[in-house]
This record gives structure tokens, C-alpha cells and sequence, in this order.
DNA sequence: TTGTGGGGTTGGATCGATCCAATTCTTGCG
DNA sequence: CGCAAGAATTGGATCGATCCAACCCCACAA
């Protein structure tokens, strides 16, 4: 019924307690014998460590927090289970929270993971994240902090696709298409990623013959039926544009959808594009054109960061270096997957 | 620099640790006042608990263990998602971890885990799991356990959908539709979920004139990817079914594109049927008829009972109750959701 | 022979909160 | 007025691993 502690097995390998510590280290000051017969002995008695007890002498709990919004989105799906493969080959465990956009969920979620003293913090903000609070939060606590995927300012270190660029690649796309007229629906409204991947796509069209229908209302859940709705709204204004960006591969799954239902063909009549291209995106019908952002390339660079701020703030003690380091603004070059969505398309004369 | 301890706090309030660690846990033995002035205290110094420490004195540790194969699929995202509001709501911290259906990952995963001394385990066991394995692991450990979605003896508690039933389900509605030839495809060969989807399937169409087309080799990765792979199979095996159910709507996904780039229309010249009714099944073109299976219920159900699990084994030290104790074994359910994927189609004469 | 050095090992103090038995302070009652 | 009963508080021991300075032992050089 006891627990089994390093005294026991000290006791039964016939060491002292601070050799058997020793031994779980690695140190490399132990004999090989003596490590054998004490490996020998956890062994015999069922030895687990007690990282708990560890923890109070012991400035590394080996231990990560990751907060994310949601996982119902298959690209933060894959954000969260690259970042925990990172996290497993380095042997940290991974407290995870979602979000769901609610700024006091996040923040109850990070006091927990702070009482739990992490060791670093990955954080894809919720939307109307308070800068300040997550700021001093960390700032007391010393943790360090990589964003994800989106970012409040420029003060912390992030990694996440270049938005700009993949509106860019998506508007020059259209524009090359003979598009004329374009809606961008669904998102949420306040984030990084929703405005910059507008604002990369204005300036592919700026200058053009192609107008972009004004967003008012048309943001909402980045979810199949966020997109519907908002594909919804804008039809029900009563003009109907050549091509509908949405913005994202999830939320075109909802445009797809309303499309059909009023009896007009994605592709044909309308031209949809997406972002992300996520695992379904080349199997629907038409096959969905996309700016591929890399979730799996984002991951693990925002995992290796992590791993790196944490070395270097247990090395480098902490020092003033933090106050004028330069942050990381690690920005994952997307690709343009032009297909059927947008292919198929011509310009009615 | 320094940690605030709850010995500074118990001095800048003028009471003694004890005190301040009676305020900490709500006992009702202290005084208003002083809890009062022991609470501002802890404020004014920006004092933080330190639970690494606690937890040398105290069994509970407020947290969770959840190991799930994975969560690019929106169903065990789901299943995650709700089980962390289920842990949020009462308090506690959770772990995850992603097997990607390897049992050695699974194994290391739970170790973390264990060295971490979580409360409980969730776990949706990969595919494969040694039994045996897990038993004696918590056995040691003392940990209560709850298995989630798949199962793999009947000696512990289990939440799940009932996967039986929803294959009669689907099998009855198959039937009844004039369906003679049905192919099974994708899903992961050895859970129980597959299984018994087969199974409650075949019961359905037992003594009928509805023949099934064996499964060999049709099994795969429950992906669109996975479910691409496998129709392309069996259709190249020359013979076109009448209709094809998927392991899953995920899988379906696949099932639709394979059946488009072979010209072949979903819904009107093969009926597809799949499981679980995820959020974009709806949103097809055709929609995808399938038998809901509420993740969020069950996700909410598992939650609870390895609270009261937790509750048990605290109170009831251990006891040997636990031999002779009946497992729970909750199954949740299921609903069919018949839309156009099948409603459309006809028999040919 | 004595001194030096280093590989290997050790006891004791320590981290920060909790538990327990003991103590002080009130209050009420015979 | 004395004493019991309860309310509120407290000091010290404790959980289990780590850190540190001290130590032992033996080889080797002066």
C-alpha cells in the first residue's frame, strides 16, 4: 500500500539515499557497478519517481502547458498533436486547455498551469486576449512564452503561417482567374490571421479590376456552420459574386454546402477558395482550392522554440538579456493548391 | 526574484502557517476576519500556490490524465474537448497525451503520467493494447481508470457509444431502402468500435435478401485518406454494391471523392452511410446520412464517472471493495440521421 | 613518508505546504 | 468562582528527492 521512495531502494541496494539520487540523474561520477546494482533494485521493488518531490528542489518540472482555443478545427487538431510529438521526444508532458475564445476560460487555465509551475507556455490567444494580463502574468512567474498561430503584439516570440502572404498568393490567384468581384466570409473577427490574410489579399487586387465585397457581418465561428451562415447573409443581400473566399478550409465546408442548397455549383457557378488545406479539402466536390499553411511545419518549429527559451532561461539564469533580446517571429512560408474549386471556373461574358 | 511562500504570507498577515494553510483549503474553523486579512495578504505579495508541494502531504494532485490516439478526427476531438470542460468545471488540470494508436507511446505516455501522480486516466486505447499492461500499471499506481470509446477486456469501467446497435441501425434503414449488396469500409481493424459496428450491422441484415461484401483487406486509417484508399479497392475488385458504409464520417469523406473521381455520384448511383454524425456530415454534397453518436454526451458521462472514481477511492481508503465492485459500463444511445447520401436513392430494377 | 588529487560516496539541510496534537482564548453553566 | 466545552490558532514533524560540503580511499609524485 506505501509508496516506494529512494530511501527503499537505496536501503536495498546498499547505498546512500544521495547515491541513488545520483543514479536517476545520470551523473556520470557514479560507478557503473553501483548504477547497475541500484537500477537493479528500483526495478525490484517497482520504483516510480516522485517528480512531485523532485519539483521542490528542482527548478525544471519537465512539463509544458499548451493552450489553445479549440480542437475542432483539424489544423489546430494538428498544431496540438505536433507540438505534444515535440514535447514527447524531449520526455515533457503536456497540460493542455482550450480556450474556446473565452478570455476568462484562458486565463483560469494558465493560473492552473502556473500553480503547476510549467516550465514554458504555448498559447494560440483566444480572441480579445487582454495583452497585459497574459503579459504580467508571465512576467511574475518567470515562464516563458511562445504565441501560436496568432499574436496580440509584437512583444512575445510567435510562430505561425504568413497570413499576408497567403492572402496574396490566393487574391493574385483570382485576380490571374479574371475574377471580378469577391466576398471573404466567416472568421473570427478580432484575430491576427482573419486581418492579415484580408489584407494580403487587398494588395493582390489593389490596383485591378476586382472589388471586394465589404465583410460587415460576415465574420462568425470558423466552423462548417459559421460558414453557411455567413454565405447565407451574403447572398440574401441579393448579388451574387464571382468567387467567395473563405477563411478557412473548415468554414468552406459550410460555403459549399449553402451553395448547393440555393441550386448553384462551387466551381462552376462560384468560385471558392480556402485556407489551410486540411486533410479533407483535396477530397471534397469540387476538390477545394487552398493556401496550404502547414500546421505540422509550425508546430514543430514552435516546439523547438519553446524547448530552446526554456534552456536558456534556466542556463542564462534569468538575467536583464530578456528585456532587450530580440523576439522570434517565426512566419511559415505558404504554397498556393490551386484546384477544381477555382480551376474549373470562367468568367462570364 | 524569490518565490513567495506561504510562510511570508502567514507573517505578513500575522497569523502562523498553519493558519494560512487552513485559509488556503476553506476550513470552516478559521475565523472570518482573519481569513479575511490572510486572503489580502496573499494578494498584496502576489503569493501563488505552490501544488508541487502540497502534494508531498496530500493524495490529490487536481489532475487528469487523458490519453486519446488522436484528435484530427472532429469525433475524439469532441470527446477531448468535453472532457476537459468536464475537468475545467470541477477544478482540475489535464494531461494529454496522443498514442497515434502505438501502444509503446501509449505506455510511455502513461508512465509521465503516473510519475506525475495524476488523480485519474482517461484513456481511448490504441489499437492493440496489451491489457495486461495497463491492469498491472494501475494496479501499482492505485489510479482509477475510465476507458473511453474503445474497449478491450470488460474488467474496467467503460463509456462509449453503443456501437451494436447503431450498426442495427444503420442496417435496418439499409434494408428497408432495398439495399441487396453492402461493402464495409476503413476503420481500425482490431477495436471493439469496428467490431461491433459490423457486427450490430450484420445482425440487422441477418435472414434478409441483403448479402455483404467481405471486408478483407478494406480495413485502414479512419481518414478521408483511409477511406479513399479502401473504396478505390473495392471497386476495383469489378463489382459495384449497391451501397457502402463507411467505419466512419470521416472515412465517408474519402468514400465521396473516390466515388466522383470514378464518375459515380454518392447518394443516387452508390448509397453511403457512416457513423457518428460530425459537424460537417450535414454540410455534404449529398448530406451524409449516418448514426449520430453524441461525443458530447459521452465525453460528459466519462468525465463524471472518474470524478466519482476519484471521490471513491479518497474516501473510501482503497478498500478491497474494488475486487467485488460491479463495473459501470455506459453506453450511450445512438440516433439515425437519414438524409439524401441515402434518401436519394433507388434500387435498380 | 607525507602530501596531493580526484573518483566515488555520504549525511544533513532544504524546498513549501499539510497534518496532528497541543495550546490559548471564549463562553456558558452549575 | 471554577471548570468543561468549544472555537480559533499554533509549533513541530513530515512528505521524498536534491543540493552541498565534507569525506574516504587509493594512486602517484615529491
Amino acid at each position: 500500500m506505501k509508496r516506494v521512495t529512494l530511501s527503499d531502494v537505496s536501503r536495498h541496494a546498499g547505498v546512500s539515499r544521495s547515491t541513488a539520487s545520483l543514479v536517476l540523474n545520470g551523473s556520470p561520477s557514479v560507478a557503473p557497478e553501483t548504477s547497475r546494482r541500484v537500477r537493479e533494485s528500483m526495478k525490484a521493488l517497482g520504483y516510480v519517481y516522485n517528480r512531485h518531490a523532485a519539483m521542490l528542489r528542482n527548478p525544471r518540472s519537465m512539463t509544458l502547458g499548451l493552450v489553445v482555443t479549440e480542437v475542432q478545427n483539424p489544423y489546430f487538431a494538428e498544431l496540438a498533436m505536433t507540438l505534444e510529438d515535440v514535447a514527447d521526444r524531449s520526455n515533457y508532458a503536456v497540460f493542455v486547455g482550450y480556450s474556446r475564445d473565452d478570455p476568462a476560460r484562458q486565463r483560469r487555465l494558465l493560473d492552473r498551469f502556473v500553480e503547476r509551475s510549467i516550465d514554458g507556455l504555448i498559447l494560440l490567444p483566444a480572441d480579445d486576449t487582454e495583452a497585459v494580463e497574459i503579459d504580467d502574468l508571465l512576467a511574475t512567474s518567470g515562464i516563458p512564452l511562445v504565441l501560436l498561430a496568432r499574436h496580440f503584439n509584437l512583444g512575445h516570440d510567435y510562430v505561425g503561417a504568413d497570413n499576408v502572404e497567403a492572402g496574396r498568393l490566393l487574391g493574385e490567384h483570382l485576380r490571374a482567374m479574371g475574377v471580378r468581384t469577391v466576398a471573404m466570409v466567416g472568421g473570427p473577427q478580432h484575430t491576427s490571421a482573419r486581418r492579415e490574410r484580408e489584407e494580403g489579399f487587398r494588395a493582390a487586387i489593389a490596383g485591378g479590376k476586382m472589388s471586394m465585397i465589404p465583410a460587415d457581418g460576415l465574420f462568425g465561428e470558423a466552423t462548417p456552420g459559421g460558414g453557411a451562415e455567413a454565405t447565407r447573409l451574403l447572398l440574401d443581400r441579393g448579388t451574387i459574386p464571382d468567387a467567395i473566399v473563405a477563411y478557412s478550409d473548415i468554414v468552406a465546408v459550410g460555403v459549399y454546402a449553402e451553395l448547393s442548397r440555393r441550386g448553384l455549383e462551387p466551381g462552376r457557378d462560384i468560385a471558392v477558395g480556402g485556407f489551410d488545406d486540411i486533410a479533407g479539402s483535396a477530397h471534397r466536390t469540387p476538390p477545394l482550392t487552398t493556401v496550404a499553411t502547414f500546421p505540422t511545419a509550425i508546430g514543430e518549429k514552435c516546439g523547438e522554440l519553446i524547448l530552446e527559451r526554456i534552456r536558456q532561461s534556466v542556463d542564462g539564469n534569468g538575467g536583464p538579456a530578456l528585456d532587450t533580446r530580440l523576439y522570434t517571429h517565426d512566419l511559415v512560408v505558404p504554397a498556393l493548391r490551386v484546384r477544381g474549386s477555382t480551376a474549373a471556373w470562367r468568367p462570364r461574358r
